[in-house]
DNA sequence: GCCAACGTTGGC
DNA sequence: GCCAACGTTGGC
C-alpha cells in the first residue's frame, strides 16, 4: 500500500467536488514525472492526501483512495478539451489518468503553513521550497501524522 | 499581480 | 547533448 498527495485548484475542482461525486477521474496531468507515478506506480486502494493548491489557504482538505488505476487519459484525445494533445493517440498514449474515490473531509483544514512547521513532517515533499509535482509520493508515517491532524487528534 | 523555481522546447 | 528561451506552477 503507497500513499500520495494529489493537487487540485479548488476552484477547478475541491474536496467538496469529490465528496459530492463520489469519485473522479484525475485527469488533465501534464507532467511526465507525475504521469509515471500514474501510470506505474499508484495502485488501487493506494490513499491519497486531497491538497488545495492556489487557495487561501493552500492546504490539506481531505483525503481519497484510489478506485482504479491508471488508463490513457481521455481528455488528451478529445480535440475539444483543453487538455487536448496531438501526440497521444489511442494506440499509443502518453497521458494517463486514475479513478479517486472520496473517503473523508478534514474537520481541520491543515494549512501548507501548519505543515511546514510540524517537526514529524520534515522532509515531505509538498513544503519544500519550488515542490510543482502534482502528484507526490507520501511516507505513510507522514501520510498518518496529516490524517491525525486533520481529524484534530494532535 | 509578482516572481522564483522548475519543466519543456527547439536551435545549434 | 547543451542551454537559452519560453511557459507553467503555485506561494505569497
Amino acid at each position: 500500500m503507497n500513499y500520495w498527495l494529489m493537487k487540485t485548484e479548488p476552484g477547478v475542482y475541491s474536496i467538496d467536488d469529490l465528496r459530492r461525486d463520489g469519485h473522479t477521474a484525475w485527469e488533465g496531468v501534464r507532467n511526465f514525472q507525475a504521469r509515471n507515478f500514474l501510470r506505474d506506480a499508484i495502485k488501487k486502494g493506494d490513499e491519497v492526501l486531497f491538497y488545495h493548491s492556489n487557495a487561501e489557504p493552500s492546504g490539506v482538505a481531505g483525503t481519497g483512495r484510489i478506485k482504479k488505476e491508471g488508463t490513457p487519459d481521455s481528455s488528451a484525445l478529445d480535440k475539444k478539451d483543453i487538455h487536448f494533445d496531438s501526440r497521444s493517440t489511442r494506440e499509443k498514449p502518453i497521458w494517463f489518468m486514475v479513478d479517486v474515490e472520496f473517503t473523508g473531509k478534514f474537520k481541520n483544514f491543515i494549512p501548507l503553513e501548519a505543515l511546514k512547521s510540524k517537526k514529524k513532517l520534515s522532509g515531505m515533499l509538498v513544503t519544500q521550497r519550488g515542490s510543482r509535482l502534482s502528484v507526490q509520493p507520501v511516507t505513510r508515517d507522514h501520510f498518518e501524522t496529516v490524517v491525525r491532524m486533520g481529524q484534530g487528534q494532535s
